[in-house]
DNA sequence: AAACATGTTGACGTTAACGTAAACTGCCGA
DNA sequence: TCGGCAGTTTACGTTAACGTCAACATGTTT
């Protein structure tokens, strides 16, 4: 079977970003589709990578911390010091998501913690309002 | 007890920020030190409102978001619309930060079993080596 | 053939969140 | 009295991540 390709807009209404946002990813170099002519067409390979660059946004990655994400997924497997030093990046990157992931989900704690306190003193200052006009 | 107050200095060493961004904090309306001459003087008052600022910035709200949210903290009691209207507010922001913490949790599992996987396929490219040369 | 959709490459514009530098004041210790 | 901080204002600079044209090619529809 022919492998399955996307035109640009194609991916650009499926991930809802804008043409202009897939070709500046290529700009920086972390999509390469091939060529028909001058058209770009992208191959699955690519999806799952603007796939990677997305989430990575959600995450508050740079893209240049997507880039390097993505590197980790096709590496030039050419000698086993390259992709040692590969493992150990893909070690670390993961360390600090979840090092992320820890503060974030504190910082979410405490913030709706504390959401629930000022919704609390609303509530309490209408009781109060309302005992007074009674 | 005199309510203890902070120099500029202070906070800015106390959250690992520089004064110019402080600063800048002010001219956004964020934070209103008041002043002994021109010298800016920071209640404890202030000091949590950086706080909920810099907390904000790791959860990847905006200073307008966060903006909204200081306000929350002290708002002008005057009148019950205003605080039934401040109430939806606060149940508003709960409910979209509730749903951001569901989608990073989500991205970020993801994100690391995919890198567990790379690192699989690494090991597995390194073993593959290892055997050829031996 | 004319219009239209979709693609392309520049090139310049924009926003948020500060950084950086200049030029000033007030205060403290030697 | 002088040097050296710590503070201030004003203003311009910077970076990331795109947006917004303009001007053009190419294929499709009417």
């Amino acid at each position: 079977m022919a492998d399955k390709t996307y035109t640009i807009s194609d991916l650009a209404s499926d991930f809802d970003v804008t043409t202009r946002t897939i070709r500046f990813y290529e700009e920086k170099g972390l999509l390469t589709p091939v060529r028909d002519g001058q058209t770009r067409i992208y191959s699955a390979a690519d999806r799952i990578k603007l796939k990677l660059i997305l989430r990575g946004k959600r995450l508050g990655l740079s893209l240049e911390d997507s880039k390097d994400i993505i590197e980790m997924y096709d590496p030039e497997h050419d000698n086993s010091p390259q992709l040692i030093k590969l493992i150990e990046k893909i070690r670390e990157r993961r360390r600090l998501l979840k090092e992320q992931l820890k503060q974030q989900l504190q910082d979410l704690e405490d913030m709706i913690y504390e959401l629930n306190e000022a919704e609390d003193r609303c509530q309490e200052a209408l009781d109060e309002m309302n005992k007074k006009n009674s």
